[in-house]
DNA sequence: TGCACGATGAAC
DNA sequence: TTCATCGTGCAC
């Protein structure tokens, strides 16, 4: 598995997204590895998009999405689930992807499929806010083999308040994969 | 200082 | 369709 670099994480939103499909997210915490493989994301693209929280402007909670590609933007949400995001693009653009499911790998209890799940099963909180994912404890890898994969494109889910943004294909997942929040 | 409301998930 | 549950952003 190779770590992937700052350079993945720094490119257009989109692209990133669906180039995280089929990627692997690695989460270590005493000792135990937990994998879990990303089969479905959302790009979220900067202040202008009015479904992302970038689109508050820069506030505490949003400033890790303001700041360098390659950082994980962890919040919470409802008061009991936690949301993990990936920065992408350069410092400044507050741009993000929202993993929101993967399939169990490694060391992984309970379901994963939805944003809320995915962190409980993996471990992540908002401890992890703002970590560097080219960390050894919390990263995201290639397997260095690459086995093609179809992509179905969908509006993201839970944002019909932003407008036209929210009937932009900006959801993307794994055709055929089983671990797919929703349909 | 108060308050309305989620990038959700599970039950009914 | 409803509810659990609380940090955030913005109004006052």
């Amino acid at each position: 598995m190779h770590k992937l670099p700052r350079e993945f994480y720094d490119r257009d939103t989109i692209e990133v997204a669906k180039d995280l499909l089929g990627k692997y997210l690695v989460h270590v915490t005493d000792g135990r590895e937990r994998i879990g493989r990303i089969v479905e994301a959302e790009a979220y693209l900067g202040p202008h998009d009015l479904a992302a929280h970038s689109a508050k402007g820069l506030t505490p909670r949003t400033r890790v999405m303001f700041g360098p590609p390659g950082h994980a933007y962890v919040y919470l949400i409802y008061g009991m689930y936690h949301c993990m995001n990936v920065v992408t693009q350069e410092e400044g653009k507050a741009s993000a992807v929202l993993l929101r499911a993967v399939e169990p790998v490694r060391n992984i209890e309970g379901r994963t499929q939805g944003p809320g799940l995915l962190c409980k099963a993996m471990g992540i909180d908002k401890k992890l806010n703002g970590h560097d994912l080219l960390s050894d404890n919390f990263y995201i890898a290639d397997a260095g083999v690459h086995r093609k994969i179809s992509i179905v494109k969908r509006p993201r889910i839970g944002v019909d308040y932003a407008g036209h943004w929210a009937r932009r294909l900006l959801r993307f997942y794994v055709r055929g994969s089983g671990f797919i929040s929703r349909p």
